[in-house]
DNA sequence: TGTAAACTGCAAACACCGTTCGCAGTTTTG
DNA sequence: CAAAACTGCGAACGGTGTTTGCAGTTTACA
C-alpha cells in the first residue's frame, strides 16, 4: 500500500499498475495476488490508508459548525496531498473503516443539531464533495488556458477578462462557501 | 460521436474502446484514428457533445439567482442522464465550445451582479460541482449497505440509524442547497 | 479522358495492462 | 522427519490504445 501510495502521488493513479507496484517492492507482478485479489481491493485500501490521514479528529466541544469546518479542512488537505484521490473516492466500494470513522465522527459533532438524520448524510456528502472541489482547483486550477482560442463567440468571457483583476476575497473561500452551505441545509429556518 | 456516446450510456466510459466504437460502426478500430488523434480526442468530443444539451440556456431577464438555478438543474439533468460525464469533467482538457457557450451564459445571467469575476468564476465552479454530487447521489444513491460491517466502532452511526426514518425535506435540497452557496460566495454582506 | 495526387479503410503487429496457472522453493505443522 | 501449507513468480491469455504499411477509392487537374 505505501508503495502504491507513492506512485499514485508521484505519477497519478495511472501510474500504478501491479507491474509497477511489484517492481517498487523487487518482486514479481503475480506475486501481489497473494495478497490482493485484484487492483481494485488495492485502490480500496489506498484510499483508506489515506483517510487515516484525517486523524486525529477534532474535539467535539465548543460550535459544531467550526468542528466541522476543521473536518473540512483537513479532507480538503488530503486532498491536495493526494490528488488521486478524488479519483478513488466516486466508486461505493471505496468506504473502508477510516472512511467510516471519519463519517462517524462527523456525526458526533453534529450530535447537538437538532437537524433530521437525513438531511445530516446528505450535509456530510455536500462537505466531502466541496472539499474535493477545492482541492481540485487548488492542484490543477491554473492548468486551462485560452491560447489559440477564438473568444468572439463568448461576449461574456472577454467582458469578464477586460476587467482588473479584482483582489483576492477578503475571508477564505472556502470557509464561506461552506458555511453558507452547512446552513442551508441544516437549518431550514434560515432559508 | 454518437456512437461512443450510446455505448456509455448504455455499459459505462470502460466499454468505450476504440475496438467497440468501430464495431458499432461496422468498420476496423485503425479507421478510427482517421479522424480522431487519440481516445483522449474521443472523450472530449463526446463531453461537449453532451454539453451541447443543455441548450436552451435562459433567458437573463428576471432574477438572476433563479436564471442560475435553472442552469444547474439542467446540468444535474444532463448528469443523470450521462453518468459517466462526471469522470470526464475532471479532465481539464474536456472544456470545449459548448461547455464554453455555458460558462459564458453563466456570465451573462451573472452580468447583473455586483460579485468580483474571480467570485463568479468560482461560483460557477461550485455549481458545477454541486450538480454533479446531486446527479451521483441520485444514480448510485443507495448502492452502498452496511450489510455484513460491525458497526460496534461507529457509535453515532449506530444512533443515528436508531431514530426512525424522517420524512423527505419540504423544500427541494437542491434548491436550498444551491441557493446557500451561492448567496455565500456572491454576497459577501450576507455572510 | 487520363494520370497523379490525395484520401480512406483496415489487417497485422507492438507494447502495455490485469489476471490466472502451474510449478518450484520455503516454512510450518504434527 | 514427512506432510501439509504457504510463498514467489515466469509464462501465458485476453484485453487495451496506437502505429504501420499497403491496398482500394475518390478527387484534382491537364
Amino acid at each position: 500500500m505505501a508503495a502504491a501510495v507513492a506512485i499514485a502521488d508521484a505519477d497519478g493513479l495511472a501510474a500504478v499498475s501491479m507491474r509497477a507496484v511489484a517492481a517498487r517492492l523487487e518482486t514479481g507482478a503475480a506475486s501481489l495476488y497473494r495478497y490482493l485479489s485484484s487492483r481494485d481491493d488495492l485502490l480500496d485500501l489506498m484510499a483508506d490508508r489515506v483517510a487515516a490521514e484525517l486523524r486525529p479528529y477534532p474535539e467535539p466541544h465548543g460550535d459544531w459548525m467550526d468542528a466541522l469546518l476543521r473536518m473540512a479542512r483537513a479532507q480538503r488537505e488530503v486532498h491536495e496531498r493526494h490528488p488521486w484521490l478524488a479519483e478513488l473516492s466516486q466508486r461505493p466500494s471505496a468506504i473502508g473503516p477510516e472512511a467510516l470513522a471519519f463519517f462517524d465522527a462527523c456525526l458526533g459533532i453534529m450530535a447537538a443539531s437538532p437537524a433530521t438524520i437525513t438531511a445530516k448524510f446528505e450535509a456530510i456528502a455536500m462537505m466531502n464533495g466541496v472539499a474535493i472541489l477545492f482541492a481540485r482547483q487548488a492542484s490543477a486550477g491554473a492548468g486551462f488556458t485560452f491560447a489559440g482560442i477564438d473568444l468572439t463567440p463568448y461576449p461574456h468571457l472577454v467582458a469578464a477578462f477586460r476587467q482588473p483583476p479584482a483582489a483576492p476575497p477578503a475571508t477564505d473561500l472556502f470557509d464561506r462557501a461552506l458555511r453558507g452551505l452547512l446552513r442551508a441545509l441544516l437549518a431550514p429556518d434560515a432559508s
